[in-house]
DNA sequence: CGGTGGTTTGATCAAAATCAAGTGAGGTGG
DNA sequence: CCACCTCACTTGATTTTGATCAAACCACCG
């Protein structure tokens, strides 16, 4: 049922009429289970499919020739984060499974035959599409201008607001596969130094976040800390 | 003639026939003359139509609540900076000029049209604007993992990269109309530190940034320095 | 001329990186 | 069942990078 997962998700920004849905739901997938920490694709490949994250969390990452790595986004269940590859035929970015991760492939042949018959699913992925941009920009404020404690804020409560959407959020607590490593690569910091952030967040009482579980406890400071206003995830108003 | 800039632009990614050039150049086009410094739209409006720079140099930029100001991209001519409005209605930045500029407007209905007549010409948009998702992506690489002179660097080699392409760069000289105190914006540092790294460069050899000039004037090193590569620009080969 | 915006310099400070050891929990094999 | 291994996390000491503060300087412009 990931297609249920990608028409959820594409609900949250777009209108689709009965008939788009059934197109959607009529794509032709091929579901893979995946450990956690593997590749689906490398900076340079060529894909011929898309991938749609059914469970699991998936990351997109860039390294660069000093061997460091910066994580680009995360990806949650109902995410396309290779959407991009329909067009750009080579890939600029790895993505990998963070956790145990259930994906559905689907060829770009299927998906590029239902954009050329559905053009309202065509302008829905389009606007996936740039969420995902929105996203990327809003990633790019937080390592420029926030200082460490409010940048993890940030990414936890864009995380918290996304996985709402999902139904993955609930008691203010969400799964969060990451080692403090893979927090650094994403927000630009060291291991070292994020450990020292959530040690002081959680002596503030602000959030737990233990055996990749996040408990946030005290949402009204976190949002003023960090800043967070969800206009750039452009959801519907009415969620 | 601000519809054949943006359509040398489109053919640096994209193969488009005669019939989709015809209708690009059909299009309704306002042109606009705008001081430097001028706002086009700001955050949180609900733009009508979208903005082909013609002349000058605009930047997409948001702010945060606590004033900082982060530069998000740079756009120069055949660029269409916020095409993500004609599927994201609310503006998550502002768009403003950095110099004199002539832009010209498009309403959404004109294109809406054409990417409805013309499949192809809507591939080519979506294509630019996947081309626009991953330079953020670069810019979150560049402010995440690279020390302040290796920034500075990869920013203007993007920039040449792309001046190339649409035949603004030449003798190793382009124009940039930015103050160090917009570098710093770009680059998520202060301009004292922006201008500490434009004197050790300078020092150096590896370039001048003099009156909104710059120079390069060693290739070969700053490649190495920025780890530059243009893949993500997804460029045709042929360039 | 004096203002103004942009650049430059120097001195000091703070945030975060780096270096160097730990601890501790879970998983494996003897 | 326990020794031990590994990976993630934690702590402390030290250094570096870049921020902040303060004050010129300089060129252009009205």
């Amino acid at each position: 049922m990931p297609l249920e997962a990608m028409i959820r998700k594409l609900k949250v920004s777009n209108e689709l009429d009965q008939h788009d849905i059934n197109e959607i739901r009529a794509l032709p997938i091929q579901m893979r289970r995946l450990d956690a920490d593997a590749v689906i694709v490398r900076e340079r490949d060529r894909p011929e499919q898309c991938c749609l994250v059914s469970e699991g969390f998936l990351i997109r990452a860039k390294m660069t020739d000093r061997g460091k790595r910066q994580i680009l986004s995360i990806h949650v269940p109902g995410d396309i984060p290779d959407l991009q590859s329909l067009h750009l035929h080579v890939m600029d970015h790895d993505l990998r499974t963070l956790s145990e991760s259930v994906v559905g492939l689907i060829s770009h042949e299927a998906l590029r035959k239902l954009t050329r018959s559905r053009p309202t699913v065509a302008a829905a992925l389009w606007k996936e599409s740039l969420i995902d941009s929105a996203v990327f920009r809003e990633w790019i404020v937080n390592l420029g201008v926030r200082p460490a404690q409010q940048r993890l804020a940030h990414f936890l409560l864009e995380l918290r607001q996304r996985l709402t959407a999902i139904g993955r959020y609930c008691d203010e607590t969400f799964t969060l596969p990451m080692t403090q490593l893979d927090l650094a690569d994403a927000l630009g910091m060291t291991a070292i130094h994020v450990n020292r952030v959530i040690q002081a967040s959680r002596a503030e009482g602000l959030f737990e976040f233990r055996r990749n579980e996040v408990h946030l406890k005290d949402l009204k400071r976190l949002s003023e800390l960090s800043g967070f206003d969800p206009v750039y995830l452009h959801q519907r108003a009415d969620l």
